[in-house]
DNA sequence: GCCAACGTTGGC
DNA sequence: GCCAACGTTGGC
């Protein structure tokens, strides 16, 4: 599990297929939930996830793979998935109850669009990126970026000014 | 569209 | 509880 200990904030990389959610979508809409997540891995980020914590949007199952924006946290923490109680959902879980549920989902915050969308092929060919658990773990859709991944992947980017912390959701993640 | 990686399922 | 079969993800 992570550790949370410090209470500082945290880094996470969030994959996503345009089907599912395009990028034009999010930066109009201005926040998603993020639901149908099926994989226990993935599943324990999302629950150890905390309000102001940032993410990388990432694009997936495209030509050129890609990190191209910014999210924030926007739930206090991860609550029970609703799809997996939906028998009309492709995410439905028959062994999922509301007492047990079984997945979780957090509710992000669209922040910012890279100037420059940061493709798979740098990160893979930078050695201050070749260990990230994305490249790691390749069909993990929820995985960990250290601070230094984060700065170096925002430098490439063309830049992100973290906005100021929140001190309720410092409360919250205490 | 192929296929490697890897998670899940079910028979035993 | 092992493990073979199977399904899915996602880069290429």
């Amino acid at each position: 599990m992570i550790d949370r200990s410090r209470g500082e904030r945290l880094h996470w990389l969030c994959k996503c297929e345009p089907a599912d959610l395009s990028i034009d979508t999010l930066e109009r809409t201005g926040s998603t939930q993020w639901d149908g997540v099926r994989n226990p891995t993935a599943r324990n980020h999302l629950i150890s996830m905390r309000k102001g914590d940032l993410a990388f949007f990432y694009i997936s199952s495209v030509k050129q793979p890609a990190i191209v924006a910014v999210m924030q946290v926007d739930s206090d923490r991860a609550a029970a998935d609703e799809t997996q109680f939906d028998q009309a959902s492709c995410y439905f879980d028959s062994s999922a109850t509301r007492a047990q549920p079984k997945w979780f989902s957090v509710r992000f915050r669209f922040l910012q669009r890279f100037a420059k969308p940061v493709v798979r092929d740098v990160i893979k060919g930078d050695s201050a990126l070749a260990d990230m658990q994305m490249l790691r773990q390749g069909r993990l859709s929820v995985s960990v970026v250290t601070p230094e991944q984060w700065d170096r992947i925002c430098l490439l980017g063309g830049g992100f000014s973290e906005p100021e912390r929140d001190d309720d959701a410092d409360n919250a993640s205490a």
